[in-house]
DNA sequence: CGTCCCGTTGATCCCTATCAAATGTAGTGG
DNA sequence: CCACTACATTTGATAGGGATCAACGGGACG
């Protein structure tokens, strides 16, 4: 049984906090302590959906395999983040895999469970769909980025997101907080890892990021902010070349 | 007040089929009918969302603009498919417009009856999480498509499910129901209408497809699936020459 | 019958995938 | 402590898929 402790973690997530305390203690009473290691899954895409999932601790990639094998990085789970939630959709197999990019803690649950949290609270089910729904709006904008922006402002786009979901300070300037590489960016913005490289190359030469292997650290977001929001727009009766000229 | 012809459409949509005859009644008291011209928009993105909706006849397309002005289509529309639902998620503002292709149909309720609708009957919210989770996997299939596939098979994976959606079948194959330009294609697939209309040019020399101002018909799905599958594999031992020989 | 949209087609260019190879870094076992 | 291995990263060279620019053709509708 999970400790005292994953209690006042789970107390203060969105989808719990519909939840009285005795609901909450007799959720966790059912609730399995799954760990992690670095490579390991928590589940693997095409399984029968029989868990979901909250994370404790640590850092988890979805990934879905095309048919041709290639991979593409879904969305990261932070700390806090539900996962796993394919059969509260009425899927009955998990559409991707997830994998601990870290050694990481999570709760399980039985799927059944879940229409027993749902019947116990009408909020439940409420707080799942705007969870789902934002989850919704955050595939639209990566539809959006992939159809309309180039390699470049996508792959700045990406890792100030990621920045802004686990970002650290460091002397340096802000690390992002667990290992992620060259290849799992390019798999998140739809471009090869020798891009995404070369980027991180020119970048690092002009001072706004610094980065090693499985690090990246951002020194100067404004700058990279101002990458991701695209090539310098020229206003009507501007050319590039005037601008800011008289 | 609604017609009795919209009940007997209504009550066999998933998301009402949970609500008792009775609540189903109560519901339509308080629907508005909406009827929209091509080009007529039943929202626009970023208005506060005040009201949800179910087509009932004609097709509308769900569009995203960008900050740099361009555009491009989240989904289409079809009878009898919920839309509107932004304020379900908690999210107060549409993050989308929606705009009928031809002469539309909808029924409209005012969004503070959601609620109403869901503690009615506690299947409801669940019925629209089961909603939105398919529209959170074609997102991520889009995703994945986007990421790994090149234009030819994009253009042609989304004919294909045009034709499943809302197919009808003529003398020459099947038709897409409504009317849709290339631009729209493109807008869908994430490339310039120029590349659309060489596709469906070259297509068309080939026999797979016969087009024409705001009209697609299909002639050959087998073929234009074969295509939406990719450049031929060649497994291990095997090349698309000798494939099938022996 | 003219105008507006939509579609077609050519020519050109450039971003970025691909191919290829070297370098660097953590971890492991002797 | 070092050699060895596995994996991550860097960097160069090349080619090609599509975007972009430009112009024309054609059907629908007032």
């Amino acid at each position: 049984m999970p400790s005292q402790l994953s209690r006042s973690l789970i107390k203060n997530l969105d989808l719990f906090r519909a939840l009285p305390d005795d609901a909450l203690d007799a959720a966790l009473q059912h609730a399995q302590v799954c760990r992690l290691a670095e490579g390991e899954a928590a589940f693997h895409q095409g399984e029968e959906a029989t868990r979901f999932f909250v994370l404790l601790h640590g850092h988890l990639k979805v990934v879905q395999i095309t048919p041709e094998g290639e991979q593409i990085v879904v969305r990261y789970v932070n700390p806090g983040d539900v996962f796993g939630i394919a059969r509260a959709m009425r899927r009955s197999h998990y559409p991707a895999s997830t994998i601990a990019v870290q050694e990481s803690i999570a709760l399980a649950w039985p799927s059944s469970e879940w229409d027993q949290f749902v019947s116990g609270n009408p909020h439940f089910a409420s707080n799942a769909l705007q969870t789902v729904g934002q989850r919704l709006q955050d595939a639209h904008s990566r539809i959006r980025e992939l159809s309309t922006e180039e390699v470049e402002q996508r792959v700045a786009r990406a890792i100030l997101r990621l920045v802004d979901q686990s970002g650290e300070e460091t002397p340096e300037g802000i690390q992002i907080n667990f290992p992620i590489t060259r290849q799992d960016i390019a798999e998140m913005t739809g471009t090869t890892l020798h891009t995404v490289s070369r980027l991180l190359s020119a970048w690092k030469e002009r001072g706004l990021v610094n980065s090693g292997r499985k690090r990246i650290v951002v020194c100067a977001m404004d700058e990279l902010i101002r990458l991701a929001e695209g090539p310098a727009q020229t206003p009507a009766g501007q050319s590039a070349a005037t601008r800011g000229v008289g």
